[in-house]
Order: structure tokens, then sequence, then C-alpha cells
DNA sequence: GTCTATAGGTCGATAGAC
DNA sequence: GTCTATCGACCTATAGAC
């Protein structure tokens, strides 16, 4: 079972030069070098680069796809399922920030099934977060924009956070959670209440 | 003059391939296929590969560059002025769409000066940003939240436009502009004035 | 499980004919 | 201004020794 523990040190190394010059930009004499062995060792753990990202990508969708079906299958008001949506978005980024590079921009090299596998599992999660924002319409707790407005200025906040967050790491994960989540649902604008 | 028309068309066309597959991905032949003429034959408009992706990213860079300085030069409130840093980068990002994708995902496939330059634009651009908000809190009209993470959500949400809007044609200009500011700046949920 | 050597293909770019 | 032909570099992946 040690070829395992291998196999995962070349996926944890390749995400993290794919998140930095892309999946095209990294050669697999990058890699090996980046591993300290040659380009031909890395063949007896992995078949190929390609399976390097579709293993990468499609461990982590079907962590966005079970975490939101989780979300979602409650009964709670719309506007909780938004927040914990948003916190859950947040948790997996904190967990998985190399791989959401690839996620977010290298997907479009993967082929045949395993990139039909990534669009279709994008699309539901996409599905599932504009229901409850439709919910929250009918409810009365969200604005009567235009929907796809609204989650579009959530999911891209939410989808480019592995960019910006390692940067800032001062900032602590539960301020994080918390400001964001006020930020994207309430705005930055202060309310006159008086 | 007309090398100079052709170049722009080989300019347009790549920014629109760079934009599908990604600056690396894109072969000259690629690209020349597209204009209906051989490889080879580019060479006689464009110097090289790289020299493409470079002019694409820093006209629009200078663009936003200029246009964000026009807006914060003026002596107006801090909440105006952020209003018209978000319809102004909606209005470059319905320009420049395609080129858009080069400058958030390619730029780091620029070299030397052109790299150093663009890095500095994308600075200046952001700090100008962030010094908006921060006057806006000091005005008492923006929240006293973190800093970076309100120019965080709103900045990332402008960014990614690019590959949101062109899908969306149904919602008009000014529409989007409209909501788009009331959902980043005051939020989705609605607030009980009552 | 890592190595050297290399097959077989594609890349960006150039030379030179028309 | 476009073409054909091609160079030298680099790519992914394989074969086979150790």
């Amino acid at each position: 079972m040690k070829k395992k523990i291998r196999k995962k040190e070349i996926l944890k190394t390749a995400a993290g030069l794919f998140k930095e010059k892309g999946y095209n930009a990294v050669t697999m004499r990058d890699l090996a070098k980046e591993m300290d062995i040659k380009a031909a060792s890395l063949y007896n753990h992995i078949d190929s680069k390609q399976q390097i990202l579709s293993e990468l990508i499609l461990e982590v969708a079907q962590r966005f796809t079970e975490g939101m079906d989780k979300i979602d299958c409650k009964e709670n008001p719309a506007l909780e399922k938004l927040e914990e949506v948003i916190e859950f978005h947040i948790d997996i980024t904190l967990s998985y920030t190399d791989v959401l590079a690839s996620l977010n921009n290298d997907w479009m090299h993967l082929e045949n099934q395993e990139l039909e596998d990534y669009l279709m599992m994008r699309q539901r999660y996409e599905d599932n977060f504009k229901t409850i924002i439709k919910k929250g319409i009918e409810e009365g707790s969200i604005q009567h924009y235009n929907e796809e407005i609204m989650l579009f200025s959530i999911l891209s906040t939410l989808r480019t956070l592995y960019l910006w967050y390692p940067k800032k790491e001062k900032i602590k994960a539960e301020i994080l959670k918390e400001q964001m989540v006020d930020t994207l649902l309430y705005g930055l604008v202060r309310r006159n209440l008086t």
C-alpha cells in the first residue's frame, strides 16, 4: 500500500504546480523534479498526466455535490440554507485550496466521461444553489432581483476564494466565514435602522 | 496600414481561443486555422506568440488603470465612487470580454517588463479600490468589516463577470449594472424598513 | 521503484520560393 | 502576404536494465 501514499504525494504536488502555472504549462519533468525523481518514474504510480487532473478534480467535485445535497435536503428556511452553503463552500476551499485552481481553470482539459461527470456535478451544484435563492424570494427573505445575478455574485466570490485567502492568512477562518456571509448576504453598506 | 488591420484580426481571434482553452493549450497552428491561413504566415504580422498575449493584456490593463484614476481623482463621496467603479468595471468587461479571460488566467505567462507592468497596474487598481472602501468606512457609509474581505467580495465578482455574462445575454446591460451595484453594495437580503 | 535511453509526436519559429 | 519545408527543442509515455 506504500504505492498509494506515493501517488497521493504526486497528486498533491501536481495540484500545487497546476495552481501556479496551469495544467498545460506544467510538464511531467517539472512534476518529477519537484518530487526529486525522474519523469519516467512517475509512471509507476500514475497512468497519465490527464489521470492526475481528473482524479484531483473529480474528488473535490464529489465533495461539493455531497455537501450541497446534505444541506439542501433539510427543511430549513432558505436564508438559513444559504448561510450553511456559503460556510460549507468556504470550508472546502480551505481544505482543498490548490485543487480548486484546477477545478476552476483546468477542467476544460478533461475528456470523455470525466468531462461529462464534472460538468454534470457543476450544473447540479448551481441548480441547487439557484433553487435555494428562488425559495428565499418566495419566502420574502431575499430581494426580488434577477436570481441569476444574485447567484452569480455569490458564487463568483466563493469560487475565487482559493486565490485570495492563502495570501491573507492573518484573517482567521472563523472571522472570514462570519464576515463573508454578512458581506455576501447583507452587503457592504451600513443600514440606517433609526 | 492593411497590415495593422490583419494584426488586429489575429489579436481578436487569439483572444477568443485563449478564452476557450487557455494560452498554453492554443497553438499557432490552431490560431492560423481559425484565420484560414498557415501558421508560418502569422509571423508576417506578429513577432511571437507571447507578443500576442502581452499586447492583449497590457492594453486592457491600461484601460482599467486610466478609468480608475479618472474616477478616483474626483471629489465625490466614497459610496458614489464605489458605484462608479463598479459600473466602469462592467463596461470594460462588456467591451473586452474575451481578453479578460487572459487577463485573469494567463497573465503568469508574461515575462520580464511586461509581467512587471501588468503586476504594477493590477496592484494599483486594487489599492485605489481599497482606499475608496476605507474612505467609505470613515465617512460612515460602509460597514466596519474587514476591508480586505469587502474588497475581495466585490472584485472577485467583477473579475469573473466575463465568464458568466456572455451566457446570459437575455439580461440587458442596463439591468445588469443596476442590479449588480445593488447586489454587491446592499446584499441579497430584504431589509425591514417598517 | 528508480534509472537511462529513446520512440513518436507536436511545439514555436525561420528560410526561401512564388 | 501566403505558401511549403523544415529545424531544434520539448512534450508524454514506454522499454528494459538494475
